[in-house]
DNA sequence: GATGAATGAGCTTTCATTCAT
DNA sequence: CATGAATGAAAGCTCATTCAT
């Protein structure tokens, strides 16, 4: 009587991956607007309908892969804020976030794409619940810089606009390594956090 | 009894001054792909067609359009370079940067502009041009910081390098303005070059 | 060990069954266009590929349904019409069909479906077929209207004509009545076949 | 300087009334759902798009085109109940629709449209703004229906269901001459109004 | 030069139909 | 026999570009 369930499932778990695998790459690249469905089908290697079975639409779509995005790296965030010094924690995740960058690996994309959705001033309705994720981000590394700063690590100022500031640099450098490619070697932590130490 | 040579050339170099003013208003704010051609003639206060007089497509207006800043920049670093200290000059291209960023001037519309058409990586016929112009300014602030190295102002390394960096800096920066509005206070000039003093 | 030949006929049957009440209520409810072979599929509770053992296409199956409506109406008033007098036998038919409409019982919906193949002026392949079939259930009750003049019960006429506009009638107040729902209260059989006693 | 105003209007309106026509003819044809922008297009002899420009949606063309029907047949209705007595208004207005019905004249197709949009259960926005146009054309046929039983020219009964009873059977006679074209010719006004002088 | 009506390619989305399991 | 994932044609709609005036 036809595939099991747990086929089925598996079947349906194995597209939605490569969906989502395909719609990262692509919306990276070239941004929302300039990409089509069709081009996700095809880095997909599958067809264009297929994708409605699993995302409502290509704003979900998008939507989607930006909210995990921001949800996994806050959460990042505040375990390490929770494991170790300040200090310490932003440079462990600079350093996680500049490799990725510099390997070009799959978080690298999902950075991108924040930064994309970041200047994304399209009517995405989504996009307001958006912006509070992000927000929660920034507010998330906001509370490890004042913990450090309270420590004595990180210099003093507005904790918000430190980390709205951070987040610019590493903003600028995935772009840029998204712009040069090999041509561009991404700085160390160090260069990266060093405004936060100066005086 | 038609015009004079001189009054119809002034005409059509005043048309294409609308023009170019309103497209590059256009897309700073909304992107290539989200901006149309009525946009801008609108914003020009005239009609599609007559965009095609001075500009073959849209894509040549955009190519255009982040020419003329990345040429402008250049120039201005170069004149810079020359007229004082590579430290004193970067601050202030730094500053200028930043103050029109913060204040959202013209100059800062055209920031926004390279930044968004580095990040355009859609088939740009035009984009390998615009790609060495920019390789000339990330070159030409290459040579400042080079400078700079020489007379024991900057830190040693990589001169293109920490160009590279200083306009990921910029880049980031000016997205994180475009994204967060009056919750984003640009950063101190000083704070955007610490790096290059580090150590 | 299989089934025996049987059982697998009643299982087939009563799928059949199923996917011809499902069709019958989502046709009628929403139009030839606006249903899906997922709808019906829902609606008989399987899935759509199943439709496709019995049914070689949607328009098969709308046709199909039709086909048997139509049959069944002739074959009532063929019935009726041997078994008492045409007025009589009118009335009762009427009768039947404005109660049905009334109560949006089962018939009902075979009626409105009829209504809608009649509109549905699209390329449905088999519907000249079908046209056939009509024209057979217009004829049946012409003959059974000639009957009832040639005994003085109905008014003189072209008894086809006569039949047209009583099915015109009858078609008008089930779209009347779907439209209108409650707010409407179908008129007698009286007033329907006021016109064939006049003078 | 280009065409004047007057012809961009002049051309402006005799492509909006060709597309007019070519909707009203599609629809009326094929309905709602099955007739497509293309079909409008090449029945209006221009490109897709150009409807766009006088058309927000096929929606929007759709209920403009049943909005204006309804609107004139209100308006024919109040016209004529000052004029005459109730019965020969009556008389006049079923004599013009079912000589238009039997013509196949503009005026007809328009009222197919009408009794399209009753059957089109399809969720139309601006559907319920379109039964209360329907509402009013039912309403004031009614008013006149009353007048006319004041007057002892009709029989009683609810004036309202009378109203819909007449307009069941002329959107009956439209549908059932859309179906059998030349093979039907339309009943005479007399019969369609008999259930009024019923008794 | 200047206009904006007109075109048509291309986009997102839906859904009848097929077919591996 | 039965499933529903997968396909792909076709729909509604947008917009860069052209061209008669």
């Amino acid at each position: 009587m036809a595939r099991t369930k747990e086929q089925t499932d598996q079947m349906s778990a194995a597209t939605r991956e490569k969906i989502e695998a395909a719609g990262l790459a692509c919306f990276a690249q070239k941004g929302f607007a300039l990409t089509s469905m069709k081009d996700i089908a095809e880095a997909a290697g599958i067809s264009t309908g297929l994708i409605y079975r699993h995302f409502a639409s290509k704003q979900e779509l998008f939507a989607r892969l930006v909210d995990d995005t921001m949800t996994e790296m806050t959460e990042t965030i505040r375990f390490l804020d929770a494991e170790s010094s300040p200090s310490r924690a932003l440079v462990q995740v600079t350093d996680g976030l500049l490799r990725d960058i510099q390997a070009n690996e799959r978080i690298s994309q999902y950075f991108i794409l924040m930064t994309r959705s970041l200047l994304a001033l399209e009517p995405l309705p989504q996009m307001e619940e958006l912006q509070k994720i992000d927000l929660l981000l920034f507010r998330q590394a906001a509370r490890l810089i004042e913990r450090g700063q309270e420590q004595g690590e990180f210099k003093p100022g507005d904790p918000y606009q430190l980390s709205l500031f951070y987040f610019s640099i590493i903003q600028g450098i995935a772009d840029m390594k998204l712009f040069m490619g090999d041509r561009y070697i991404v700085p160390s932590a160090e260069d990266v956090m060093v405004f936060l130490y100066n005086k």
